[in-house]
DNA sequence: TTCCGCCTCTAACTTTCGTTCTATTGCACG
DNA sequence: CGTGCAATAGAACGAAAGTTAGAGGCGGAA
């Protein structure tokens, strides 16, 4: 019977239109639509389709917020945004509330043809510009392990071990030297980051504040 | 002229079907082709390519440590990974190293051009696995600062003042409570999570691991 | 060369942390 | 109306953490 899928928009054209033309392929099978995002809160959990094509910007309640309380009722099925939203927050928070896919507006209905079948396979198919806002926070968050620049090469190799968690004997072994020069090197990280203690030193160094 | 691009694989075969499959396009300029990243060292900071399509197994040093050293001295270059590797962490590290575009080796050749355009205007076109591998581990880091289900909720405050360096003191004055119950409470924390000290239930805690 | 920062080490010391044990109160659930 | 759990508390102790005050070697910069 194919893929199974619900479409929620407001705009009767996008609407219909898009329910035309995927219905034009026989793998694919649309259950049914919706125009604001509380029928589809009542509809879908029942029809459990394996994709939701979901708007954002719906009259009353928003698509994000539709996802939010949808995937909770219905866990197989899968949510491909498809709207005009292009800043981060939208993006962000759609994926954060479960979106797997998120296409804009522009792209082709052949393109949301593949892309509704790469979703399927467990892809996450997305417009090449919001992939590209995801790698930039990705490497963002990523590069915290860099070496903070007021400490020695010596202090940022404690540093990360302090981090781990270890006792200075540990940290010591790993080093090869002694607990006593760990505490001075412990002690004069202190001094440089204006801290008293390992978990505002940690603070300091990596984010969280 | 179009878009410059060199070309660093080392399979005769593959590279030279990009080269000539690419060259038939107008909008695009083959600067040159390099079968190792040795050579591709040596060669891209010259001739500062706009975009690089870039393997991941090379004979010698790897596709991604290529990266790194390159977009030192080209920093204009975007790469395009094109690959057969998968794994989370090859993908990551690329990324990390700069990657804007991930494609795997069953990408079609048209498609091969639709993505390295989008590359130039900015995007970062990605298969939709990898793209996939990418929503997960974001949706992961941001799910953070929910408190956590096993402690009880006095343990998540007395966990929470503890994360910002907090002296015993200082916390059982913020909750007016004993040192004594501070200290009960904190000894609970690191039983329910399994560790042995702050350190530690902080990374447990609050990602970091 | 002299000076300074980094890395190393020792020793003695105070403070804080973390464990263990014991005990009381209050609330919720069957 | 017990049973169980969360929250409270104190005491006592060993184990770490953090401070202070030395001192020597080494390499780069003034």
């Amino acid at each position: 019977m194919g893929i199974t899928i619900c479409i929620v928009e407001d705009l009767d054209e996008v609407r219909e239109g898009l329910k035309q033309f995927i219905s034009l392929n026989t793998e694919f099978n649309v259950l049914d639509t919706f125009s604001t995002a509380e029928e589809a809160l009542n509809e879908i959990p029942k029809l459990k389709p394996q994709i939701v094509i979901m708007d954002i910007s719906l009259p009353g309640m928003n698509g994000i917020e539709c996802i939010r309380q949808v995937k909770d009722k219905s866990p197989i099925t899968q949510f491909m945004m498809f709207t005009v939203y292009e800043n981060d927050e939208k993006v962000f928070e759609a994926l954060k509330a479960g979106a797997s896919g998120y296409l804009l507006k522009n792209t082709g209905l052949v393109q949301m043809i593949e892309a509704l079948k790469e979703l399927h396979n467990g892809g996450s198919p997305m417009s090449a510009n919001i992939a590209r806002k995801l790698v930039t926070v990705f490497r963002d968050k990523e590069k915290e392990a860099a070496p903070i620049e007021v400490l020695s090469k010596r202090e940022n190799e404690v540093l990360q071990l302090l981090s781990k968690g270890l006792l200075y004997k540990e940290i010591s072994d790993q080093l090869s030297i002694s607990t006593g020069t760990v505490r001075q090197h412990i002690h004069r990280i202190y001094e440089k980051l204006h801290v008293q203690n390992r978990t505002e030193a940690l603070n300091k160094a990596f984010g969280k504040n």
